[in-house]
RNA sequence: CGGGGUGUGGUGUAAUGGUUAACAUAUCCGCUUUGGGAGCGGACGAUUCCCGGUUCGAGUCCGGGCACCCCGACCA
């Protein structure tokens, strides 16, 4: 992509009603826009952001052995009066009316939904276990957004539910579960921390929330250092010692990225999912279902990995592999010819190279490469030419190197 | 919903109640430039959030709305 097509421009100035690093980075660097208050639009840079982050998703729920589906956003009131969570959810539900005046709700979460479709479907014990997950905009109606991507009304969201014949073999998955979270965050350059949380309106016995340790974040968490023990202080209130070894507890701000939910048996005894064991039995489905809110995970990586310039992405979340800037080619000439054929070349490899092939300033093409954060870039100059080389920098380091042009393929980046 | 704050070109700001609302930046054209937001010249761009009131006169004062941000409860 050149970055004169690029529907993208950024800012010198702060917005001023952004206050979060993260919102400011985001809208600087033109990847989102606010729509109104709690909502946002995706830009060219933002949505392949997006589309990176849940490839990864994607590809770790399949390994799971779960099948993605695309089930509706607008929801049956009756299912929602079934569990009596109509009134009770928190946040609200968004609701509105058909034409014959018949109330619908949005999709805030999909138990109601995907329990339907499997009590209908699920009768033996031979079905058993199923995953079953999506991706898709949730709406929930807020109190109050805040923090750029941190808390929208409307965001994208994975969740996953899952199916089993007994308590041992959901929690069996639920660990793998766990295991494939953690990995989901590292892939996007992030350290997630698991701790103790409340369920909440979605129900349940035991859930885990995956926290990323930031200033920013709204939740407080307690860590012990020794054992690794970790808890929302929501759940446990305000105790001082760890209550596995003693030791003292750290409080932290974090941000709550995935929430796992072991529901046991309650949306399928009240809804009537059962199967039949091996011996002819009937029993309630054992459910668990597994939320990762992706627009915020995006917000949060940025919240995370960025310095005084801006944004660092990590690899395999970058909007772009590579940020290949041209000095001193605002005509035809050497420069622009040798810009043009390792671009080109690039391309061929099927790496994602980004071109700054605007006739700017060095200076400015420079501060718009940090500002965006693809975590290489490359420059090409009159100096860098003399030498038949061309300069590698990465984006959270300061030293350059310089390689050969004819080697760039070969380069290990 | 309670509390606090802010509304002026796309963005950031300025303007004792007094001409045609100013500056920077962004954008467009021309020339000149190209290693950390370059220079010169020209141009486009604003019913000063909305409605009402006070006044000879309102961006500015008053009343009422609306929007957005922040704090609280909630959440991926």
């Amino acid at each position: 992509m050149k970055l004169s097509q690029l529907f993208a421009k950024t800012k010198k100035e702060t917005p001023k009603e952004t206050e979060v690093i993260s919102h400011r980075y985001l809208t600087r660097a033109d990847f989102i826009e606010q729509s109104f208050s709690g909502v946002y639009r995706f830009l060219p840079l933002g949505f392949r952001v997006l589309k990176k982050i849940e490839k990864i998703i994607r590809e770790e729920m399949l390994n799971l052995g779960a099948q993605e589906m695309y089930l509706p956003v607008l929801q049956n009131k009756n299912l929602w009066l079934e569990t009596d969570r109509w009134q009770t959810i928190d946040p609200p539900l968004f609701k509105l009316k058909d034409r014959h005046k018949k109330e619908i709700a949005l999709g805030s979460t999909h138990e109601e939904e995907i329990t339907d479709i499997v009590r209908h479907r699920v009768k033996s014990w031979q079905d058993l276990p199923l995953y079953l997950f999506q991706i898709q905009d949730k709406f929930r109606n807020e109190m109050r957004a805040s923090g750029g991507l941190l808390r929208t009304r409307e965001f994208l969201m994975k969740d996953l539910y899952s199916f089993h014949n007994s308590e041992k073999d959901l929690i069996n998955f639920y660990n793998k579960v766990k295991k494939s979270y953690f990995r989901i965050f590292k892939r996007c350059g992030l350290k997630a921390v698991c701790v103790e949380a409340s369920p909440g309106t979605i129900g349940g016995k035991l859930s885990h929330e995956f926290m990323l340790i930031s200033e920013a974040g709204e939740d407080k968490i307690l860590i012990c250092k020794r054992c690794g023990f970790g808890a929302n202080i929501e759940k446990v209130g305000k105790i001082k010692k760890c209550p596995k070894c003693r030791s003292n507890l750290e409080k932290k701000n974090c941000i709550e990225v995935g929430h796992i939910f072991n529901l046991g048996i309650k949306y399928s005894k009240i809804m009537g999912a059962r199967y039949l064991d091996k011996n002819g039995k009937s029993k309630p489905i054992i459910m668990g279902c597994y939320g990762i809110g992706l627009s915020r995970l995006m917000a949060a990586v940025v919240e995370i990995n960025h310095d005084k310039k801006g944004i660092i992405w990590s690899k395999e979340i970058s909007p772009f592999d590579i940020h290949l800037i041209e000095i001193g080619g605002g005509q035809e000439n050497k420069i622009k010819n040798e810009t043009e054929k390792l671009y080109k070349n690039l391309g061929r490899e099927g790496i994602e190279v980004l071109y700054d092939d605007r006739d700017k300033s060095a200076g400015e093409k420079f501060v718009d490469a940090d500002l965006m954060g693809i975590p290489i870039r490359i420059v090409i100059s009159e100096k860098t030419l003399e030498k038949n080389c061309v300069e590698v920098k990465k984006r959270d380091q300061e030293k350059v190197r310089l390689v050969k042009i004819d080697q760039i393929s070969n380069y290990k980046f």
